[in-house]
DNA sequence: ATTGTCTTGAGACGGCTTATCAATTTCAAT
DNA sequence: ATTGAAATTGATAAGCCGTCTCAAGACAAT
């Protein structure tokens, strides 16, 4: 069992390794190490994060090891744009958005009634929810007017 | 005004296209009534299903058109996998959707405690809601597997 | 250290979407 | 109805993102 901050992440990675013939790598270390540090990340701007460090490290190993992770449970994929959001899933606190058509404006909340019943749609569906994403648009009270 | 069953859709395009110098052109007609049909479809499919009838219609305008629907209001752009589905605004928060992170099944469903709820989140904001877009991605029962 | 297997890095490749541009169409003003 | 400026179209080139290829290198078991 590996000790440390990550730990949980971190045997969960060598489970998979060890369950696929995989082996472990300085790269998969290193992109699991800076992932960890991340809420989500895409593949591109890690990238840039770690050629600061690591400047022959590949774009292709970074979208291998990424996808790995979601193998492994650790991370998972994202549409997000035109780009691919990696998410950590370590990561709790998960807020949903609520966005002004007007002004722009953000506003996060966190609703655990709606989540509730997000679950059972989903079961009554026979879904396993991995993630969601909730987004109301509207006018915000200054724009209304 | 237009009259008939997407006489809203046809003045909201109408509307979109006079206020920023566009002209409502047979391809344009074509593809709204084509997409008002569908509850969500992608681009390339869209192409394929008009082929029949108008085989010298582009992809491209295709694609410009469902882009222009999106401005307007009528369309909504989802990226699921390596492609994008334009949803039909005017079944929206009626239908939002559960996909399956695994095969890429797409679900519909409504649920009108959680749009409840999601008034209730907005109020509390001070916000009025136009329009919403929820998304569940997990594994169906067959993917889980 | 040797061997067999897995991984890497660099670039080629492929799918989806947008940009380009000459020809055509729309539409408001004659 | 005709005109003419401006927008649109279709065909295709180009661009972007992500995956695949493959020779060279790294890992792990012996």
């Amino acid at each position: 069992m590996a000790s440390g901050k990550y730990a949980k992440e971190i045997d969960a990675l060598k489970d998979h390794l060890a369950k696929h013939q995989l082996k472990l790598t300085r790269q998969r270390e290193l992109i699991l190490s800076a992932f960890l540090r991340q809420e989500h990340i895409t593949a591109e701007a890690m990238y840039h994060q770690l050629a600061k460090t690591d400047p022959h490290l590949g774009l292709a190993t970074i979208y291998r090891t990424l996808n790995l992770f979601c193998d492994a449970g650790i991370a998972q994929a994202r549409h997000f744009g035109s780009q691919t959001q990696y998410d950590n899933v370590s990561h709790k606190g998960h807020h949903d958005h609520l966005i002004c058509t007007g002004c722009g404006k953000i506003v996060e909340f966190e609703n655990c009634e709606i989540e509730q019943l997000q679950e059972e749609v989903a079961h009554h569906n026979g879904f396993t929810i991995q993630t969601h994403r909730l987004e109301l648009y509207g006018l915000c009270s200054r724009c209304r007017h």
